[in-house]
DNA sequence: GCCCTGGAATTGTCCAGGTCAAAAACAGGG
DNA sequence: CCCTGTTTTTGACCTGGACAATTCCAGGGC
């Protein structure tokens, strides 16, 4: 059938690297030019394909590229000194107030990343039901599912897990948040706030996680779910006379778009609309657009709401 | 900041367009090189810069593409026809068996899509959780859940609700599911069936639906959310021994990855494995590949099971 | 009339190699 | 050490050609 992107499991064509790695067709043609790496070998029609050793390495490379590293300088470099490289750069990204509990926790967190390594869903899932009910909510969020979501995913760059492991993984936290989320009781407070990501963005759980958050504070909290085009942002804020957008965003979405969405989101909302942005993305810590208001990690959302409550008081 | 993707309003990049229409730089490129549409201005550097009428038209048309159309039969015609095209493809789609009875039901299920339409999210999320009450669940997944769906499809195709109006309702059916699955006690009974979606299909609801039937009939369900890559799907029915992989099907995927996806999938999971494929996906009902089970609708899925049981009796 | 088969037309993806603005790195003077 | 002007690096975009896969179509046989 179509034979051209079908390759079993030891090689992939451009299309299947772009899609695996988030670089470019162009961007991977060119590296091969300029700097030699990658080095594909061709099919019997002369169509690049890349050994899968590579396209971990490529993989590797492209999170220290939203790290901020440039590929002229690390592409030559072996694949063990990239994850280590990758690592170091993760744990000094992570805000370092919180890297003493984080340790803490870490033994803890450990026995959850077990249970995703040996498959046991309902374990897992029991698991976490658990820790919530002990921590309580806010606790929950931010000392187990906030960090445990950036190991599993860090995990995932250095293929310690695999892609339907992970999976396994969002799908029990989000049978667990959803259900723990209906059990908040709603005040309606305001902020109204809108919550969702880019179309570029499939990624959920930093949406959950948030709206939580949100929850407990009062916020009135209307989820969109996943990747909403720009434009449906901004007709749903008007339909419910939404006073804060909140959008998600991982490392995984392109700098360019996150950049570009923000920009035209801001230009069609009315202005007494605020934008609030939050989630691991290197793009928002390193040049945050202006008139965004940025929430590195979950501990600001409280400030944020504190801060627009205090300037609407009237309300 | 980067003003090259920064298009106000009026017109688009190229970056843009692909993004906005999911319509390749290469695919644009060729067909304003060979049927002379879409005509792009150019900038100061000599860039494609696409008005946003062309981009509307561009949306149109990838629509019908993936209803089949083929591009030099359709580019040159009007927006006006292209859409009464696509409303016509779309509602031949619908199976003409369901018809009578979700004509019958039409008044009451109207009633939710006017709460959908009124962007009343409580009382939608609260009419939907009473409706389960009252039918149980396998009702309310047939009689509610699954018309319901396919209605909002079609009136999303019409232009008569927007996509975030959608992504409402999904959002609210989502978490009424969800609650409502977690209620279903866990009897563990065969088969373990594993549940999710290939990579090119973002709709989760089906998904829910069969999860929430196959619950009720004491199958052990594993779900994976949505989009998994064919090899991780053949790598978690290994870890879970899984006796079947369900997987579903909207009507917005490529046919040919449909079948392609199937094909490849028969090909790596062992042959004890079954494969079920159920949604109203076209390509299902027209051309079904062999040595798969399809599932044309819900109802289907409970003598799947009685029979796969009574094959397997002895376990 | 219907089904098959081989050739022609259609279509999307890939390739090479060139150009250029934006961003980052660097150098030098206050 | 900070500011400012210059050089280098980098990725997106451009043109135009090639080609496999798919679909369409005509004509022969049943």
């Amino acid at each position: 059938m179509n034979d051209r992107n079908f390759t079993p499991s030891l090689s992939r064509s451009i299309a299947a690297v772009e899609r695996d790695t988030g670089l470019s067709k162009d961007t991977l043609r060119v590296w091969e030019r300029r700097y030699g790496f990658p080095t594909p070998d061709r099919d019997q029609f002369g169509e690049r394909v890349y050994p899968i050793e590579q396209v971990d390495k490529l993989r590797v490379l492209r999170r220290l590229m939203d790290a901020g590293h440039r590929p002229g300088k690390v592409i030559h470099l072996a694949i063990d000194d990239l994850q280590t490289l990758a690592a170091e750069t993760t744990r000094a990204n992570v805000s370092p107030r919180s890297m003493g509990d984080a340790l803490a926790e870490h033994e803890d967190l450990q026995r959850f990343i077990e249970l995703v390594k040996g498959h046991q869903v309902e374990e897992l899932r029991r698991a976490l039901s658990q820790a919530q009910l002990r921590l309580g909510m806010e606790r929950f969020v931010m000392e187990v599912v906030s960090p445990l979501t950036s190991m599993i995913g860090e995990a995932w760059a250095r293929g310690y897990v695999e892609v339907f492991e992970e999976h396994l993984y969002t799908e029990s936290l989000q049978v667990v948040l959803r259900n723990a989320i209906s059990t908040i009781p709603q005040p309606a407070r305001k902020p109204r706030v809108l919550l969702t990501t880019i179309p570029q963005e499939p990624h959920g759980l930093g949406l959950l996680m948030a709206e939580a958050i949100l929850a407990l504070e009062g916020c009135r909290c209307v989820s969109l779910g996943v990747q909403t085009p720009i434009w449906d942002i901004v007709l749903a804020a008007s339909a419910h006379r939404a006073d804060v957008v909140a959008l998600s965003f991982s490392a995984v979405v392109n700098p360019t778009q996150v950049v570009d969405s923000l920009v035209e989101l801001r230009e069609k909302l009315p202005p007494g609309t605020e934008i609030w942005a939050g989630g691991n993305c290197p793009i928002l810590q390193r040049r945050p657009p202006a008139t965004i208001t940025i929430l590195a990690n979950l501990q600001d959302i409280q400030p944020a709401i504190s801060r627009w409550r205090g300037a609407h008081q009237q309300v």
